[in-house]
DNA sequence: AAACATTCCTGCACGC
DNA sequence: TGCGTGCAGGAATGTT
């Protein structure tokens, strides 16, 4: 489901719904996640106050009292809701609540996650940085370090698919499938195209564009393709905002042309034959 | 019924 | 030989 701009989504909504209770306990029900979740959990988590919500790449980082750091990824299908009991829990299958924080308002933070693509994990705040899960991350796309001059050096050499590229997460951080298809889509430049073959100035486009789409799709709460809800149960609106993704035989919104679907990388990717080059 | 929003691992080719 | 790197492919899994 979910790529940056759900994450930061999800992150904003928890930040005003959340930040400030204090985690009761955590009740798990299913251990088994990408990575076997830790005995401990309940027992690093209990008591805590949450400070803070951050996010790093598509990892969402609850910041709790005592220098503990929650990290959760949502992997392919994994939603973290904060539901009050006697309201509509939304379209969530209880089959797939595998893991309940009770928060010491009564309300709890429900972590489903149908495909068990994702994980949980608390850990130091020391430790968070040198994690092997944000160690070797790229820069975020709205830092200044990710630019024009910094994705051209980027791309030199390359011989991946520019978005295969774009959706490395050592390249950039956050840029997943549906993403790099837009992305690719404004800039004007072909996802098939081999990185090593982008132009400076399309390396420059690129760069522009990349924090442009996803400041919009955050704006949106982010994209609902097929089951993606946020928080709230809400699906995301950018879905109607898709210029490209899963488009494929509609016409471009700019110039009428069908637009391809092709496979780069193992992922699907969706261009417009005529304004991307 | 094929496809899927993510990440991690393996194996191969190649270069130093 | 023995590394490291780049790249392709596959696996994990339930839903639609």
């Amino acid at each position: 489901m979910p790529e940056l701009p759900e994450v930061e989504s999800l992150r904003r909504i928890l930040a005003g719904s959340a930040a400030g209770r204090t985690i009761v306990s955590a009740i798990v029900r299913e251990t088994r996640l990408r990575r076997p979740l830790r005995h401990d959990l309940a027992e690093a988590v209990a008591g805590r106050a949450i400070l803070e919500i951050g996010r790093r790449a598509k990892y969402l980082l609850l910041e709790l009292r005592g220098g503990v750091v929650l990290m959760v990824h949502l992997g392919m299908s994994g939603s973290l809701t904060h539901r009050r009991d006697g309201c509509d829990p939304g379209p969530f299958d209880p089959r797939h609540d595998h893991v309940e924080f009770p928060l010491d308002d009564g309300t709890r933070l429900v972590y489903n996650d149908p495909r068990r693509f994702g994980m949980i994990k608390p850990l130091g705040r020391a430790e968070l940085a040198g994690s092997p899960e944000l160690r070797g991350l790229g820069p975020e796309p709205f830092a200044s370090e990710f630019n024009a001059e910094y994705l051209w050096r980027a791309t030199r050499g390359r011989l991946v698919a520019v978005k295969a590229l774009l959706m490395d997460q050592r390249i950039v951080a956050g840029v997943g499938n549906i993403y790099a298809s837009e992305i690719l889509f404004r800039a004007g430049v072909r996802p098939t195209r081999r990185a090593g073959r982008v132009t400076r100035a399309e390396a420059a486009r690129i760069a522009a564009f990349t924090p442009i789409v996803l400041s919009e799709a955050i704006g949106d709460g982010g994209t609902t393709f097929r089951s993606y809800r946020d928080s709230r149960g809400q699906p995301g609106r950018f879905a109607e905002r898709l210029q490209v993704y899963d488009r494929a035989g509609r016409p471009c919104l700019v110039c009428g042309a069908a637009i391809r679907a092709v496979t780069v990388g193992q992922r699907s990717s969706f261009h417009c034959p005529r304004c991307q080059k």
